[in-house]
DNA sequence: ACGAAAAGCTAAACATGTTAATAACAGTGC
DNA sequence: GCACTGTTATTAACATGTTTAGCTTTTCGT
């Protein structure tokens, strides 16, 4: 007969559980993050939307859905909200017209100077807290694992 | 002056951005399962929470938050889902009324029994494919960056 | 040039993530 | 017994995740 024990012990418990082991150390990660950004009134998602249009000449929304691992349909609503709150600019591609250019204004460079430093800081205190090679060893690893099973 | 150049150079790339490769590496290791139980209706996180409940003898949400790595007011309404869908009970603890006590129902053994085969060869072929010592690195370096930074 | 197929984006519907507020109950000190 | 405080769980409000459908524009084959 199917056990019951035969197929739980089979799983790992939650621990060495590798989705909810990354949830965790997601939520580690961002836990700090969030904080710093909630004072300026911005999610995680429009930090990393705004940092990717900035980092750019003017994107289309495809190009930013790819870089910052996000839905296209995510991607529209904030870019919406984004738009309100005077941090980016949208025009058409006057080429291709199915095609948007967005760009950043100069209120959303301010926000990013204001900000991008405490950022940075977070991320290197984790790295030094970790230690430095196993930074990197992580960060190998799940790289390999996103290129795994094509 | 704040040169531009100077700041976004500190800063990792996307593949070297630990919050976005935590992502992309959920992504890829969930993907296969969420097609598997869109089959039967459940989203992750419900599956998650039946696998919870189903392992133990009668458990209150609270517990089941912290197993399942869940917020409690999105447990709520995943509680509520699977009450309707009659795969678990819930009941007052006798002794403290604050408390519930879900149970998972033969309907929901069914459903777990029907699955969790395929379920497990998902991850034990993601394991094979990255390696087993470099899966088990993997998890040991991502339980370490949770236990960091307290 | 024409129609079919594809690309770029948006809308809608449902589920969860996230934070703040609230209700109901339990324990504590007085 | 009563106010005080902490715990458990829910609700509300807003943002995102996810899938499916739809619209507009372009590209391609003929």
């Amino acid at each position: 007969m199917g056990d019951k024990r035969d197929m739980k012990n089979r799983l790992p418990s939650t621990a060495r559980s590798l989705p909810i082991a990354l949830l965790r150390a997601r939520e580690r990660v961002m836990g700090p993050i969030r904080k710093l950004l909630s004072d300026v009134d911005l999610t995680e998602q429009q930090w990393r939307v705004l940092r990717v249009v900035q980092e750019s000449d003017g994107i289309d929304p495809t190009e930013i859905a790819d870089q910052a691992c996000l839905l296209l349909p995510s991607l529209t609503r904030i870019l919406q909200k984004l738009d309100e709150k005077g941090l980016i600019s949208r025009e058409r591609d006057k080429v291709d017209r199915r095609r948007q250019i967005i760009r950043i204004t100069a209120a959303g460079e301010k926000i990013i100077e204001a900000n991008i430093a405490a950022s940075i800081a977070i991320v290197d205190r984790t790295r030094e807290k970790m230690g430095e090679e196993r930074y990197e060893a992580l960060l190998d690893l799940l790289n390999d694992l996103d290129e795994i099973e094509l």
